[in-house]
Parts: C-alpha cells; sequence; structure tokens
DNA sequence: CCCCATTTGTTCGTATGTATG
DNA sequence: TCATACATACGAACAAATGGG
C-alpha cells in the first residue's frame, strides 16, 4: 500500500495543499529517497492522499521552488537536490527591490561577503594545500590575461571565491558562497556602472589574496580580502548619495 | 492599464507558469510595492498576464515558497517579506534526509553556526555597547534559571544568538543567524538524545560568552563559542558511529 | 519516421470556505 | 442575517513533451 497520509477520509477542509506537501515529504523521509529518486506520478499522489490534481499540482509547485522535487515535464517528478536556488531567488528579487532606493541589501550581502572570508582567513591559510594554491593562482591569472584581452571572467571570479573556502571541508560554506555570490552578480548591474575599467584592478587584487594565502599570513590574506570589495562599497556608497 | 508583463506573448506558450511568475514579479519591481502592500486578485492576474486562474495560482504557490508574496484566504495576496523562511525549510528538510544516515548536514550547520560566531567575535567584541551587554547577560541568567525549574528555555536561546550578532549592524547577518538556528533546531531532535541533563551547563556556557564578550576578549569569546558548541557536536560524532 | 503510451502542463467550469461590512 | 469579494478546492478535458516500439 501507499504509505502516505492518511487523511483521506477526513477531508478535515483546512489546508489542503499544506497537506499533500507534508504528505509527499513524510513520502520522500520515510521511503528514504535520495535527490534523483522518481516519486510516484501525480494521478497515483491524488489517490495516494485523496486530493484532487489541482491541489497536488500546487502543493508539489511548492516544493518544487524549494528545491525539495524536481518535476521534468513528460518524465515524471523526482526528488530534488535541496540547493541554496530558493535563498538566491529570494534574496536576490529583495535586492533587486531595494536597489531602487538605497541598495541596502546590495552592501549587506557584499559584507557578509567580506566578514565570511575575513573571518574564516585563519582556517583558510592553515588547511590550504599545493595544488588549492595553484589551482587559485592559475585562476587568478586567468582573470589577469582575460581583462588584458578586455573580456568579463564572470565564471573565474566565482570559481575562484568557492575554490577559497575549499579548505574548509564544509559543503554548505561553500553552497552559501556560491548563493552570496550570484545574489551580488544579479544585483550588481542595478548600479548602472559599467566596471569594465576595472577588470585588471580586481583581477590584481585576487592575485593579492592568492600571495597573502600562499605566505600563510592571515593578516594579509584578511587586508587583501578587504580591499578586493572595496572597489564595490565605495561604488555602493558613492551611488547611495548621488 | 495593465502594467503587469511585457512577456506575455514575447515567448509563446513556453511555460505559461514561469512567465506569470516573472509577470507578477516584474509588476512589484515596477511598480515598486514594499512588503505587505496589494497585489491584484488572482483574476485580475489571469486577464492581465492572459493565463488561466490554475496557472496564476500555481505562479502565486512558487512565489509564496519564496516569501516573495504572501497570501490571505479569503482577503487578497500581499507582497512577501521575503524572508529565509525558504532557506530554513530547504535546508531543514536536507537536514532530515541526511540524519537518518550520519547527520552530516547538522554537523555542517553547527560547524557553519561556530564558524560565523568565533569569525565575528572581533567585530562584536568591537560594537557590544553596554545595553546589549546587560540584555545579553539577562537573557544568560535567565537560561540559568529555567535550567533550574528543569525547564526548557529555546526561545531565550535562540535571542541570545541573534543579540549577539546585533552589533554588527547588519540585519543579513542575524537573519541568517536565526534560520540556521531554526535549522538546528528543526533537526536535532532526530538525534534523539535527551538534552534535559546538559540544560545547566549549556546555560552556564552561554553565561561564559558574556563574561568573554564584556571583558573585550577576543580570542576568551572564540574559545567560549567553541566550548558552547562542544557538546552537540561531540553528540554528533558519538550518534555516527553507534 | 511515425505511432503510441505515459506523464506533466494548461484550461475551463463549478462549488465551497473565508473574511468584511 | 445577508451580501459581496476573495481565495480554495475539485473534476474533466485537451495540449505538450518524453521515451519506446
Amino acid at each position: 500500500m501507499t504509505t502516505l497520509a492518511g487523511s483521506a477520509r477526513t477531508t478535515r477542509s483546512g489546508h489542503r495543499r499544506q497537506e499533500v506537501a507534508n504528505g509527499i515529504k513524510d513520502y520522500i523521509l520515510t521511503h528514504q529517497l535520495k535527490p534523483g529518486d522518481p516519486l510516484p506520478t501525480e494521478t497515483e499522489l491524488c489517490d495516494a492522499v485523496g486530493a484532487s490534481r489541482s491541489s497536488v499540482r500546487e502543493a508539489v509547485k511548492t516544493l518544487s521552488a524549494l528545491d525539495i522535487v524536481e518535476v521534468r515535464h513528460g518524465h515524471g517528478t523526482y526528488v530534488g537536490r535541496m540547493s541554496l536556488a530558493a535563498l538566491v531567488e529570494s534574496l536576490a528579487f529583495r535586492g533587486l527591490l531595494s536597489s531602487e532606493d538605497d541598495h541596502l541589501v546590495l552592501g549587506q550581502v557584499v559584507e557578509i561577503r567580506q566578514t565570511i572570508e575575513q573571518g574564516l582567513a585563519p582556517r583558510v591559510v592553515a588547511g590550504l594545500d599545493a595544488d588549492q594554491l595553484i589551482r587559485l593562482r592559475a585562476l587568478a591569472t586567468g582573470m589577469a590575461e582575460a581583462a588584458a584581452r578586455g573580456e568579463e571572467y564572470l565564471e573565474l571570479d566565482r570559481e575562484f571565491h568557492l575554490l577559497l573556502m575549499e579548505p574548509l571541508g564544509n559543503d554548505l560554506i561553500q553552497q552559501l558562497t556560491g548563493a552570496f555570490w550570484e545574489v551580488q552578480s544579479i544585483v550588481t548591474p542595478t548600479l548602472g556602472q559599467d566596471h569594465r575599467s576595472a577588470l585588471s584592478l580586481t583581477a590584481s587584487l585576487h592575485m593579492a589574496i592568492v600571495d597573502a594565502a600562499e605566505a600563510r599570513d592571515i593578516e594579509a590574506l584578511q587586508e587583501a580580502v578587504a580591499a578586493h570589495y572595496a572597489p564595490i562599497r565605495e561604488l555602493i556608497q558613492s551611488v547611495r548619495k548621488p
């Protein structure tokens, strides 16, 4: 039998969608499903929980927004990867809303990124191995080369900051780093500034971070991180009071 | 009239729900609406974007899960507060899923909380004012009193860690702190341990944090934070290999 | 390549529950 | 009590995408 839900007949007229959503979550938990595993079809979920297909769909959409389930058109519904995509979307929209006024959220995101990288500097210098240093320097040189050609290097920048947190051995910290990076990259364009002119400067600031990390100098690393975020912070400040 | 969406016809019969969701977000942005402001009714949204109620409802449910909109039954739809509730729900469920195995996510959440509070210790001692110190101590004494009566003090604990981050003056950091606290409080019970016996110990560990903060001793504060998280970390380790 | 079964996506119509006045 | 406006829920039908024969 389907071990999903048991309140089919009660019909408490209480929020059906929430019951269905909880039922699906319970189903995943009790069946010990992993990300990627298939879930019952919508029609199967309907008679399992005794709800209409519309209610089931709305519940699935709610869980889909949280990346708890993943829906593939014409294929089926599967357990999601529970990424931080929901955090990114929610926070990015909050940043876009406040961008019209004072860019408050963008400033907070930048501050949090700097604070985390500075606060974790001791563990970074303690945990960085030779290979990670080589890859960090390669990314920084790649930025410099791209800057010399006048090209952007968004993905290099993202990989750099992710790699910087890799020595901590904590997936969640890396995912958070990536999430905040994405939020900043989404909201920053609302500043309306052309950062082409700062491409080579930003690249050199990344190289300074690598130098400090390689020297195992905690304070130098923290200063290099502060210098890295200084331009964007000043830009936000300058835009705030025109 | 309908300043909602202009992409209704641009992308044809692609994913209606996504178009509607983007249309609603555009509506909020272009109208510069703030949290709590009312949105058009479902029927108005329907002819505004040219979609059926079902599609609009599913889109609204998606945005509702991200707290971008808030729906009040029989009342209307309003702009949400864009809280980190989505992060909590997604991360908590991820923790519940991994709890059956090795409590990996719970360990990562605890580590992130400790890392953040330790890394921000310098700014905390620099920014704490007299009033905040008084309130921190009051919360710690409240915990001790509750422990003496054998009672829980969940809310006191939450307020304590939120207050500890208050000196930074960054809303986002406080919200993140609260979010991770909630995730831990949701997932921890899966350890199946009775922490009643550690109530007074935990209370004293909080008091030690206050003492270190009042002394403006950064290293002592970092050690006190480490000691605060030591019991739960050991508990996770012990459960991981039974 | 077409056909077909399966599954999700979209729509409409209708009835019900909920808050406000 | 009634009336209005709104969200909630249900069911049936059709469209679109995927995968296999």
